[in-house]
DNA sequence: GAGTGGTCTAGACCACTTC
DNA sequence: AAGTGGTCTAGACCACTCC
């Protein structure tokens, strides 16, 4: 039976949650295992059932954990590297919705621009990998990335083939420099086409763009990667429910 | 004591959520009233206190309750009137954040146009108040809205003053026609600005609009009001943490 | 001090999944 | 049948608010 660290006057479902967040963190539980059980959880930190259903219920609610009724609980698998697609509406030229390809069209080490390195937490100038990306339907670039990652970091990425990296970069990220992206701060805002971007997105001059700014953090908040993407706006539409 | 209603296959917790959104949504219990405590209920309903907490978490969950440790249980006022600044950043002269003022600048009865009473899933062509509203800052039009409301149900904001009708329309609706707002589906777009809007809105021809469509909805999901609002997608900026 | 919600216990029984 | 999470009970004690 291990005890519960941190501040006494914490609850004890709090301290508790605190202590399973860190097996997760620490990537000791890897992401879709299962975990113990309540109840052997309850009887190794020394607490009710109870109580240990509500440290797993937090941990749920915070998005980390996922249970399912009569197999077990399990480490949720963070997975919203196609979440830009919540802004915007693409389908092919048979009308359906579908997944942009992706394609790296570059990729180098240089020093990073005082923006990057403000949004990285790096020391001004410091060293990170850049790269620029498409996606396409049916070959047409419909969305242009800018992405950056801390060097010192990402080392084992920049040995990869471009050309062998999937549309889903998070995974690699994980399985080969394990950093764990777990939530992303993303900013919206519209500007008007540059010429450069103009060519690249085959728009007309003076056509206004949606500009993303996403900032991907870890499980302890630490900042993983920037990354700046621009589409068409006319393309753009997102929905949401408030209340 | 009353007896819990509704299938009796689904969880009493459950069942007595339902029976206390009834309360809220028949408005039996008013928008920030306190309502009775755990015990009370438990012993009401005929059930384990805790069995009471878990209809009030799911409750508090749903945005329908607060609680507050040491002073009671209240009926949640909804209040998201002002909430489309969460995508525009406007200040005054003074460079300071602050609400724009409202000023209704027409208001009649008229024929629904077929998308309104497709929102409002009225009849072809009932009858509708429609409202143009100018929210403003520093005397100077920021934002232009346009409002539809079935007139059937509204028949009392007729007779109001629009001079005295606040910034807030959701505490009037309520007030005068016993409407209340719960919640909204928001859709958001760009548009090139069209001239009676570059006029109004006092911009260049060819600068982008932001166009959000809110169709407001009461408790039990059934269309109250339907609003297009444009604004200047230069002022835009929509900021949002996803995971 | 009385009343409220928040935490915690130590069970029982049920529903679901897996073997 | 065994193991999991989901529901439910009947309390105890604590922390906070209000009078």
């Amino acid at each position: 039976m291990s005890a519960l660290k941190g501040d006494a006057r914490l609850p004890r479902y709090q301290r508790l949650a605190e202590a399973l967040r860190d097996e997760v963190v620490s990537r000791r539980w890897r992401a879709g295992e299962q975990i113990p059980s309540e109840n052997v959880i309850a009887e190794q930190y020394g607490v009710a059932p109870g109580t240990a259903r509500q440290a797993l219920a937090q941990l749920v609610d915070e998005g980390l954990l996922e249970r399912q009724h009569g197999r077990g609980t399990f480490v949720r698998r963070p997975s919203f590297d196609q979440s830009l697609f919540r802004f915007f509406r693409f389908s092919n030229e048979a009308g359906e919705r579908v997944v942009p390809e992706s394609r790296i069209v570059q990729r180098e080490v240089m020093s990073a621009p005082s923006e990057v390195s403000r949004q990285l937490q790096l020391a001004e100038g410091a060293e990170v990998i850049f790269m620029n990306r498409l996606r396409l339907i049916d070959g047409v670039p419909i969305l242009a990335e800018q992405i950056w990652l801390p060097a010192a970091r990402f080392a084992p990425f920049m040995a990869l083939d471009t050309a062998e990296i999937g549309p889903l970069l998070y995974p690699v990220y994980d399985s080969e420099c394990g950093e764990v992206v777990a939530r992303a701060d993303e900013s919206l805002t519209v500007e008007m086409v540059t010429p450069p971007y103009a060519r690249i997105l085959h728009v007309e001059e003076n056509t206004p763009l949606i500009v993303i700014d996403r900032l991907a953090r870890g499980f302890d908040g630490s900042p993983i990667e920037w990354r700046r993407s621009r589409g068409p706006a006319a393309q753009f539409k997102y929905q949401t429910e408030i209340r």
